[in-house]
DNA sequence: GTCATATCTCAAGACATGTTGAGATATTGA
DNA sequence: TCAATATCTCAACATGTCTTGAGATATGAC
């Protein structure tokens, strides 16, 4: 993912309707939801407030949409959402890979295992990272 | 991390200088940068125009600044932006953890080792996530 | 104390973003 | 074809963001 890119994602994310609309699809799965089941779930939000955020996300390419009968069906698109913490990773572990590990270390809810220490590379950067 | 604390580093983020500024101040490392050389390193921006985008950066919780002499010293939070990601990761991962595995792996740069499947956690979610 | 340096603060203007309401479009069923 | 449903598109408005330039503030050297 490159900057553009990322600044996109990011912008679409820096907005409480998207954020948790992103956050509904990702719980919803690769079926997805249709735009009327979103805007319900966002406190019955009007439809063009729905269809202009639900276009930014998809500009951004955190969503996708296809039409099945009626409905229009979002799904969150995984690889870029993926893509977009690798992008922060890279960031902030190029010479400090201590910092992600406890990142790491938090989504395998297990304590700071050795597993952690070997997903996370570690160039010689300084421990003091704080 | 909380949503409205995400929804402000996104959008402290989503902004070309400023994730710029960050990226700079990671490899920077601990002793930070002082405001001017950042703004040099930033194509010569102007004084104020810096001190805008530190302060969003600052409000945000992504960077932290001290006085030393006549400088201002930035350098960024590293624990924020840990926390940044383990709030990606906890978003994307919830039910779809193969998603997380190729940023972790990518981030390792090993083939998908068997660390990385350690690492992230498998709740039994569908393996389609795409 | 005075001066130079480094940075911040403030106000103004241009531009971008989010919401609303009215109306257009596509799909299905009678 | 007609009506109902689901969603999009557009224009208008309010609000927020970014840049600029002028000036204020803090620090250190003379």
């Amino acid at each position: 993912m490159d900057e553009a890119r990322a600044i996109d994602a990011f912008g679409a994310l820096a907005q409480e309707t998207r954020l948790r609309i992103v956050r509904l699809l990702v719980t919803a799965g690769p079926e997805g939801l249709p735009a009327g089941v979103i805007g319900e779930a966002m406190g019955g939000a009007s439809s063009s407030r729905m269809s202009f955020h639900l276009s930014q996300l998809e500009q951004a390419g955190l969503v996708t949409s296809r039409r099945e009968g009626r409905s229009i069906l979002y799904n969150a698109t995984f690889p870029a959402l993926a893509e977009l913490i690798e992008f922060l990773m890279r960031d902030c572990c190029r010479g400090h890979p201590d910092v992600c590990r406890p990142a790491v270390a938090a989504l395998s809810g297990a304590a700071g295992s050795e597993a952690v220490r070997a997903a996370v590379p570690d160039k010689g950067a300084p421990t003091s990272a704080a």
